[in-house]
DNA sequence: GACGGAAACGAACGTTCGTACTATTCTTTC
DNA sequence: GAAAGAATAGTACGAACGTTCGTTTCCGTC
């Protein structure tokens, strides 16, 4: 799955972001403490705290394992797909089980990020609005390409698609974590087929 | 506006909670602290303190300060609005309207506690988790009411209508905070608009 | 197996957190 | 205007925060 970690410092750092990325997802960014990490990982912390440097190192280096394993989880297998909408829809769906994977009790950690530094600017935000830009990107393209295979109406906005996907996306994180709300998944399927119906070829 | 507040409590109560509000508009439930929040007004600690008795009490009060105010400016003058889509639309932009309004300069403050709070039960959560569904309930009488007013079709489906405005709502916070997206209510509107002609009547 | 560097530890720093107590100042009421 | 009570301030607390430092333990290499 990944490349093999020789010293030991890579491989503990690995864990140790692992299950940092756990408790950000769980806690927030604002939740994750040395001292908690430290005690997750049975480490001091100041043996954890070395392989970083500083507070705001090791979030980064959360957030850029967590975009890592967004990337192999959600897109990468969407990749797999036909271009245009079986890769969209394939997007789509990896990114609702991505939200309620196992590894991630308390849902996406860079959905629950955006919220607590939207108004904090620096390195985090940054890495933060930087993975989402890509995101939203990417789903630009497969929409160009569904209307390029003929799936789509020619006239197809791409960026309100995926604007439109995003807040489906949101609203079933929304939904199932605070509210508890069973249906989400299922009316994210709804909404979706309504929204490709809209551009459907006449 | 608001009923007069006869005792100095009251008073200072009240302008400590307008300012507890604006804080954790931009910086969370979280990002509250007594100290800050004492500084913010120019009192003491503990004098701030006393008001409220503990932090949680205080999240509670300005939570309930921040949705008796979502209620004055959002749902209030949308029922001056005739039932049905009128009343839907209103609420929709009241809405948009209140997460970018200047007292919020960080934005919905239940929108921001929902996701730091969506994995710690306990008084907030709850306080937070009634709010929303009070106002998804609110959006589905408006759809309800709709259809019974002859405006959409009679097999439309009042929770998936508030639950992919709810998701609307959530991408425009979401796209305008963090990423700085400009085009966000206009997206908004076009969204709202497709969501409702696919429930129009034929 | 010994050496050298990487990795982890333990203790302590200064600061801030929420909270508790006591004292002082200000409001309200007669 | 004085007494009573509410409201605010001052001080202190233990705990947790991120961070630094010197030391110790472990790993990889010759």
């Amino acid at each position: 799955m990944h490349a093999p970690l020789h010293t030991k410092g890579e491989r503990t750092r690995a864990t140790i972001l692992d299950e940092a990325l756990r408790i950000v997802s769980k806690a927030g960014l604002d939740g994750l403490t040395i001292g908690t990490l430290a005690d997750a990982t049975g480490m001091s912390k100041s043996g954890l705290f070395a392989h970083f440097g500083s507070r705001e190192d090791l979030l980064l280096a959360v957030l850029a394992h967590g975009q890592a394993e967004f990337t192999e989880v959600v897109f990468q297998p969407a990749m797999a797909k036909p271009r245009g909408l079986p890769r969209l829809r394939a997007m789509f769906v990896n990114w609702l089980d991505w939200t309620e994977s196992a590894e991630l009790p308390g849902g996406c950690p860079m959905i629950g990020g955006a919220s607590e530094y939207d108004d904090k600017p620096g390195p985090v935000r940054d890495l933060l609005a930087g993975g989402q830009r890509a995101w939203i990107e990417t789903l630009k393209r497969a929409v160009r390409q569904a209307v390029e295979e003929d799936q789509l109406a020619r006239d197809t906005d791409p960026e309100q698609i995926a604007f439109e996907i995003f807040g489906i996306a949101l609203v079933v994180h929304h939904h199932r974590r605070l509210l508890g709300y069973r249906k989400a998944r299922e009316r994210a399927l709804v909404a979706l087929d309504a929204l490709l119906e809209r551009y459907a070829l006449s």
